[in-house]
DNA sequence: GCGACAG
DNA sequence: ATCTTGTCGC
């Protein structure tokens, strides 16, 4: 698909974080579309060489069955420093989104408005794709929240700065939660539903539980 | 000043 | 994220 050059990555942390604080400002909320396609991402890295492999995969809704993938390897550019996660991973990503097909929905690990800044990762994701994106992230960046039932379904809003940013959700019984929170053309309980109609019995949203297995084997197979 | 801190 | 084996509970 065509993505948007919307700002350099040879940044220090300073310059990054005004960027934050400026693409913010876009973000935009929104209702779930019509879902044929839903795009899962995700990046790893290698322990000792500074490589990382990331890797898209499409399904099809609303089977969940996967179309198509592809992966693509390079040289990290930026590290990993909390709240600007999305400047260490979307240039990886930058390639397999321009290989991918343009999908109706993107998943992703980490937050979208559940963030210092109101600017995570799904949120960067979404004004450089201009598609729907969902942070879907395994542990709390910023914000609080109640505990949500053991039931799966069962979840809690996640407050930041006295505004409801995203939603604790429990996706399986037995399993932690996780926080949920809209990137870009989507309002939070919207986001929620999104990663609903993903589940498949497993902890993880199926699109990015894929891209993560993918990932992983295609590190290991070195491509 | 001290602790917390997506992946 | 990554380093790491088996093991206990839903």
């Amino acid at each position: 698909m065509k993505l948007h050059n919307i700002n350099p990555w040879n940044l220090s942390p300073a310059e990054a974080v005004a960027i934050q604080r400026e693409l913010a400002r876009e973000v935009r909320g929104g209702q779930i579309p019509r879902l044929r396609t839903v795009l899962g991402l995700d990046v790893s890295y290698q322990r000792t060489e500074q490589t990382f492999t990331a890797c898209a995969v499409l399904l099809k809704m609303p089977e969940l069955s996967p179309m198509d993938s592809c992966c693509g390897v390079g040289d990290v550019s930026f590290p990993y420093v909390p709240g600007l996660l999305s400047f260490r991973e979307i240039p990886p990503l930058i390639p397999v989104l321009k290989k991918a097909p343009r999908p109706d929905l993107i998943i992703v690990d980490g937050h979208g408005i559940a963030h210092p800044r109101r600017f995570g990762l799904a949120c960067h994701l979404g004004l450089v794709t201009g598609v729907p994106t969902i942070g879907c992230a395994k542990s709390l960046l910023v914000g609080t929240c109640q505990k949500p039932g053991p039931e799966r379904g069962d979840m809690t809003p996640i407050t930041y700065d006295g505004n409801l940013v995203g939603y604790a959700l429990r996706t399986r019984k037995g399993s932690k939660p996780l926080y949920i929170s809209p990137g870009h053309l989507l309002d939070p309980e919207e986001a929620v539903k999104g990663v609903q109609m993903c589940l498949k019995g497993y902890r993880l949203p199926e699109p990015t539980r894929l891209a993560h297995k993918l990932t992983q084997r295609a590190k290991d197979l070195g491509v």
